[in-house]
DNA sequence: CATATTCAATTGAAGGTTCAAGCAACTAGG
DNA sequence: CCTAGTTGCTTGAACCTTCAATTGAATATG
């Protein structure tokens, strides 16, 4: 069998050239495997709270989401891949199923005709606007009330410098400031203050 | 369009009873929307890496990895399922597949007629071996080495209070110990003792 | 011992994602 | 201009995952 992550072991490398491959050591592997498991077990239970409670999944609620804090509940489709961290192939399936839906049109951007606007429908803001209680709620009761500020804090540390490495460009932030969080979107809600 | 996060906001829940849905303040968003951002972007690279470097996705190499750990390479399907956080279904799928490939056989279990065992073959071990180096690689560049060590303790003190809201059961845990990480496992390459 | 229930695993269909073209509309070079 | 190349988006096929239904084996109940 084998006794795991201890001796170097020189291996051939994707590239084919040679290299020493540091394995593991233990607080690395109990990390690492932390970070596996959340994202094996998260997403299906968000999609599942959401499928249950509102017909969407959570790629969907987030499409939704971000439109509806757009002043003109518009996006063009390039930028809302980014904003969501689909392939525009992605998007492109999902817009047909939530238009088909009346939740959102596509119209032609008059300043580029290679460019389409996704647009957020009354009915689309409604049920966002039922979703988004509910999805809040799965979120404070998974990850937010399990931990205080400053696990909080690690958290969002480590994370952000990982997306260093995962998404150098980071293309997926939103320009003008922080408001991207799917979550909070929703509360186009009331506070239009 | 919409402030966010701001005000409390009465709204029927999933269950159907009213409450008053605590919005997320700003470090909770960023927290979060570190957490999703991760969540969506680093498992398609490491499926992309191991895809090209070994022809297997990271479903798959945990398969194998989950195997290599044992002692006689083999594991009950439930037992692997628990260990790579699948359900029957998609186990029962993937396996399919890798035995028609020959990386692994299935089996009855002499001792109860129900269960199957998976076992791991001198082929799938070989593939398995291969892969390792260049995942591990992955996982320290886009993960690892972008953590201090109190980066790292933090991240995993944060995701293991997570889990034990979203995995209450634990049951993915191995009961042995630690050796878990799919990343690890492979180091069934030379470290015998 | 007959029957009902639970458990382990599989199956096929439905739904979502990825991948590799492909099609317009824009842009740059000659 | 006009041609070549790039950009934005869509499409269909292949692939993977999920869901509901099914089989067979073990266990519990009367």
């Amino acid at each position: 069998m084998t006794e795991v992550t201890g001796g170097a072991v020189p291996e051939v490398q994707e590239t084919g050239r040679t290299a020493p491959t540091r394995w593991l050591d233990a607080d690395e592997r109990e990390a690492w495997l932390s970070l596996m498991r959340v994202m094996a077990r998260l997403p299906p239970l968000l999609d599942a709270q959401l499928e249950r409670s509102a017909g969407l999944n959570f790629f969907e609620y987030t499409i939704l989401a971000m439109l509806s804090e757009q002043e003109d509940r518009a996006l063009r489709m390039s930028r809302l891949a980014a904003l969501t961290d689909a392939s525009p192939s992605r998007l492109s399936h999902a817009a047909r199923h939530l238009e088909a839906r009346g939740l959102l049109v596509r119209e032609n951007d008059p300043h580029d005709g290679r460019c389409i606007r996704a647009v957020l429908t009354g009915p689309g803001l409604e049920v966002l606007v039922a979703a988004a209680p509910g999805h809040v709620d799965a979120v404070r009761d998974l990850v937010l009330d399990a931990l205080d500020r400053q696990q909080l804090t690690g958290l969002r540390e480590a994370n952000e410098q990982i997306l260093l490495r995962v998404d150098p460009g980071q293309a997926t932030r939103p320009a003008w400031s922080v408001a991207t969080s799917a979550t909070s979107a929703t509360s186009a809600t009331s506070a239009t203050r």
